[in-house]
DNA sequence: CGAAATTTTGAGTTCACTCAAGGATGGTGG
DNA sequence: CCACCATCCTTGAGTGAACTCAAAATTTCG
């Protein structure tokens, strides 16, 4: 269940029994979704924290003439909405991609965490942290990269975190995006992006069916979308860390 | 001096007076820079942290084919490399603009500080969750806006933080970028801002004399850019926000 | 003052976009 | 179980925004 959370957090701040079972009680409750709902609105401030078990979500923006960019995938494990709880409002949107579920973490119960559990808050830190890291690396994605790499760059990084949560079977998993989301995720067009598919699939990198991607050839993706996984922090241990000590943090 | 963080991090957190003076101690040495070097490279864990006092920085990423994307601007009031310290690692490299100075704060400082003032450690995490914001934008900006639009836009996101930091004179201030590594900032060629530019200064929005910059046609410049400040939470107050108490944060 | 860097201009090219239509797919209800 | 509808994917052709290359004009700085 909240598993996932305390596996991921470890990654970053080994837990003791005790931090370890706060957050095993942290969840209130669970809250299926379907595709196409909005869990907040830019804006707003989000009544309760919500973290990914199952499904994908995504960050987006919406700007003028209809046009909307994706700013980042949520994964399981992930959480959708701390930084609106943190800052008192969001500064974009919280949409559901797939079916799939997240638990709900009441804010009192957020709130008590940080007061009494110093690694945890230091845990939940580096996880906003290791997003701020990719959402870098997606403007260097949009910027300078073309179709084709943005593409081959947007299967890499969903096919390595999926396996790192274990929501991959081996070289394969299930593709969230339809195309037209694909295109708001790397700023093209829906057509172009149907386009560069068809090419990774006709160089032999990628193969799909229906909504299963299996990536045929690591190596040969990674190339073609500059990909290289060091930006996602996926084996940072908590060792030879700087601030690697119990540290507090308040608020007036 | 360090004054410009402490009225930052107010901005998030009301500092008790000892918190104040914490800060106000933490600034080892000043160092001071010249356009071209680089503080921080891609990789490495920084050796302290550095924060902004004067002059502009840049955060960037370098690609295949000699490519550059520069992921964010560095104002006077930033933290540089943070992130670096919590991570253990920087996920890209900090690089100067313009001449400057930033302020060295040692990692136990930082670390002490983390431990045994929660409202700073608060109010430091706050300050990177803007960071990451604004981070959001700059991939909304480069991935589906014209050409046109992201050059106003970054006009107006560097006016308004550097007026927020009074670095600004009224509607005039010192533009830190060449046309070069404004087009790195937004994903564009050199030689389209410099059409850009001007089609923005033939419009009557901006004028351009040497480095410096005077915007004159606010309203307009930002329908033009698309452009609305609240992503970069200038007036944050800490009133009115659901994790507003003390909390603390440690490492294993 | 001269060298280097930056800005500006022009012309031709290309990558990605738009528009439009035809297939495929999948879910729903009869 | 099949028919239907909606959504999604695919294809083609024409267009356009931004790019590249190259050179001249200007500014900056030692």
């Amino acid at each position: 269940m909240t598993q996932l959370l305390i596996r991921k957090l470890q990654h970053f701040a080994s837990l003791s029994e005790t931090e370890k079972q706060v957050l095993a009680g942290a969840t209130a409750r669970t809250l299926a979704f379907r595709p196409g709902e909005d869990l907040v609105h830019e804006g707003e401030e989000p009544a309760e924290c919500h973290l990914v078990l199952d499904g994908v979500l995504c960050r987006y923006k919406l700007l003028g003439e209809g046009k909307r960019q994706i700013v980042a995938l949520l994964l399981a494990g992930d959480l959708c909405d701390l930084c609106g709880l943190m800052m008192g409002r969001m500064d974009h949107s919280v949409g559901t991609l797939s079916a799939g579920t997240v638990a709900v973490i009441p804010r009192q119960m957020l709130q008590g965490m940080l007061e009494r559990h110093p690694r945890i808050a230091r845990a939940l830190w580096q996880e906003m942290v290791v997003d701020a890291s990719i959402t870098r690396e997606w403007v260097a994605n949009t910027g300078r990269r073309s179709a084709y790499q943005r593409i081959a760059h947007l299967l890499c990084e969903v096919g390595r975190r999926l396996q790192a949560v274990g929501h991959a079977s081996g070289d394969a998993f299930e593709w969230p995006l339809t195309q037209a989301e694909a295109a708001d995720a790397v700023g093209l067009s829906t057509v172009h992006v149907n386009r560069m598919l068809q090419q990774l699939r006709s160089e032999g990198l990628i193969e799909m069916q229906g909504s299963a991607v299996r990536i045929l050839d690591w190596p040969g993706l990674e190339r073609a979308g500059e990909f290289s996984a060091d930006y996602l922090f996926l084996n940072a241990g908590s060792r030879n860390r700087t601030l690697d000590r119990p540290f507090h943090a308040s608020m007036p």
